[in-house]
DNA sequence: ACACTACTTTAGAATCATTATAAAGTAAGT
DNA sequence: ACTTACTTTATAATGATTCTAAAGTAGTGT
């Protein structure tokens, strides 16, 4: 996802209509190099302060939960009051900074492939999830 | 931790007074062989139908986090609007069934050890939590 | 046993993230 | 333009967790 019309296309082609709230959340999230993570009370603050008409929380709690239904949007399982959204979808893992609480991203070729040797009759990997907690080094 | 007295030999010499709600609580998490995960809300409706004398729920929760600050529970890094708690504080990491919403213990020896190449200056590595979703095999 | 103090328990209120509701607004197709 | 289905919105409702402050209890010293 890139600009304007991009995004229009983009969600027109997921059956989510282009309505100028998304796209301007579009505009917020997906333009960028660096992945972004967040919880919808922090996104919405930001979009507060930045854009002059008001998005209302319930449709930044509806639109998060429609990327992320979509794939745009990944959620990250750390323990958390909070629910933390991450825009790098990609298969990847964390670092947890529980000091200040920071996310970073850690890249697949930072951690060395993770293998399960246990199977559950029935059932298959989905997914696979690393959250590394990392404290002053002090 | 195994039996009434041990239980309170324990709590005091972790510097917590054995009250009979601690004592009723430890009988109820540790002693068994095999690991117990749980949330406060179901731990506090298990032991209501257990016990003739109710504890209060605020009660449990200061039990689980007292039990959880003195290392004889651990919380487990899943996305859910509750916390779960789980009575193996060993290293060892979980498969989430995303169908049933079941916890399952993973064996450290059943996973390849994890390592991570990647460094934060002035940090340092304080645990590695490895979270396996999986889904129904069709 | 008694008294004192600090720690605990408790019910209920308060908080906070999230979800539900239902009325008003808007995109897309006819 | 008209209609329909999808969206947005403010607000209420929910549900887990934490707070409060009053009553209860363990541990210590007398």
């Amino acid at each position: 996802m890139n600009n304007n019309s991009t995004f229009k296309e983009k969600l027109r082609l997921s059956g989510l209509r282009p309505t100028k709230q998304r796209i301007e959340i579009c505009k917020f999230l997906f333009n960028r190099r660096d992945t972004f993570h967040f919880t919808v009370g922090e996104l919405s603050k930001i979009l507060r302060k930045k854009n002059s008409e008001k998005i209302s929380l319930a449709t930044i709690y509806n639109t998060v939960h429609s990327f992320k239904k979509k794939g745009y949007l990944k959620e990250i399982s750390i323990n958390s009051d909070k629910s933390y959204f991450d825009t790098n979808t990609s298969d990847h893992h964390h670092f947890l900074d529980v000091n200040t609480n920071q996310l970073i991203d850690l890249k697949n070729n930072e951690v060395r492939k993770v293998s399960i040797k246990k199977k559950i009759p029935g059932k298959k990997i989905k997914s696979i999830e690393v959250l590394v907690k990392i404290e002053n080094d002090n």
